[in-house]
DNA sequence: TATATTATATCATATATATGAATTTCTACT
DNA sequence: AGTAGAAATTCATATATATGATATAATATA
């Protein structure tokens, strides 16, 4: 089943306006998977005929998109999906820099551990799964420059990663979020980080190599998709002696819709 | 002198097109103040002839800087350039959330002190200006339903402030930016933050009512203009014991431009 | 005077169309 | 086979124009 085959209902006497309707259409498909990560959607003139509106329209309802994320237009070639990549995560999900710079650097990244166990009563809640069902905790070690700087504990449902082992996880030549996409069919849209100032504990000096109770910064960070459902929960320490977690605001600011 | 007594040279042949040439002409409008903040900016129609193009390529033009956060376009109105203003200060700026929440609330600023004293290197570095020149030295407290969570610490230089009293930044009935904008036609655009884990030093757990050495977190921010000249230097530090620094990305990335 | 109506100004949406730029694919030539 | 050039595809820019939506100002009416 194409999407050049699916019927599109655009209201022309609708109040919402017929762009932002095929915004929403091809949103749709979006995540039905009907439009997959990396695939080329149909050239303007073929939505054009789907939806039976003028090029203009069509467009501004592919503008959205691109602006929002979804879609990566390339002039001459086409219009493809956003697909998570070594490249495109970087600048996305990936905020530390070292001191007195503002370049954001590519994080090595090292395996520590895979186990299953049973969800607290917070991941459940987090991740909305019932309290006590199996969930894979991940550690992971990153460093800039051959430095290790943060702890990642990664918390996903084992229901939605029934084959995920292990060997799987330590052998992904992506990115996690790329592994996410392409094996299990599951697409982070959108983060949103909560800090705190903590200090660390047992584990996390020992594999920092910081003293007890040395200043950690703490960061939970919840991956979304498409509908807003929580995959992912990410709990990252941060020894900051020598890096920065670094926020921009480029412009006023910007609402997205 | 009004913007649409000014001559415009939009360059037909170039290979920058016509849209951005004349986004740009705008926005040197705005940094050189003949479009100021709060002001109305002409209609559709006078910037069609103001720049002989036809009225798509204006509105895309008008369309860029309101994406990017300079302009407010009103339907029925007009367009105006963006101001700092308390309505707008919330959320560009203001990043914490009690803990659990996700509504960033508007925080209550109590004034603690104001002083002149010689700038350190560091300070003298960021603010590019020369090391042991006047800075003003202001001490904020901010709180969330009563309670104080963070202070804030204030360097800017005195050169670029010169009438300001502590009188005068007291009495202020707006945020700081507002004061910036409107007393001293300086205009923050943009901010970037770095955060570290530290522990509280004696002043900090004085103010914040904590115990020396509780995990605070530090956020330096520095604001500056539209050409990046650098206004600020504001560092907070926070007490998150209750509330969480909040970042969040809403789509999978997005380049401004 | 207070209120409802009408007119006006301004941005928003939508169509139709032409030309340009970037990329890939095809084709002909050596 | 390899390369250069032509053709085709696709998005980008730009113009011209018509109609709609929204907010304010002016006017008429009770």
């Amino acid at each position: 089943m194409s999407i050049t085959d699916l019927q599109f209902n655009i209201d022309r006497d609708s109040k919402t306006p017929m762009w932002l309707q095929i915004r929403n259409e091809l949103f749709n498909c979006l995540y039905r998977d009907e439009l997959r990560p990396g695939q080329l959607i149909p050239n303007e003139k073929t939505l054009v005929d789907l939806f039976n509106v003028s090029i203009g329209t069509v467009r501004k309802a592919v503008g959205a998109l691109e602006k929002e994320g979804f879609l990566i237009r390339k002039q001459g070639l086409g219009t493809f999906v956003f697909q998570h990549d070594k490249s495109t995560f970087h600048f996305a999900y990936f905020h530390f820099a070292l001191n007195g710079t503002d370049e954001i650097s590519y994080p090595e990244v090292e395996f520590i551990s895979f186990e299953t166990k049973k969800a607290t009563k917070y991941e459940a809640k987090i991740l909305n799964i019932s309290p006590g069902s199996n969930v894979y905790q991940i550690f992971n070690k990153l460093g800039i420059n051959k430095k290790n700087y943060i702890v990642d504990k990664i918390i996903i449902s084992q229901a939605k990663f029934p084959t995920l082992t292990e060997e799987i996880f330590k052998n992904r030549a992506n990115t996690i979020y790329n592994l996410y996409q392409n094996k299990f069919n599951i697409f982070i849209t959108n983060c949103s980080e909560k800090l705190k100032a903590t200090s660390a504990d047992k584990t996390v000096s020992a594999l920092l190599n910081v003293k007890l109770d040395s200043p950690i910064l703490r960061i939970e960070r919840i991956g979304q998709t498409y509908h807003n459902e929580t995959i992912e929960l990410r709990t990252s320490f941060v020894h900051t002696d020598d890096i920065d977690y670094v926020n921009t605001q480029n412009s006023t600011f910007g609402d997205t819709f």
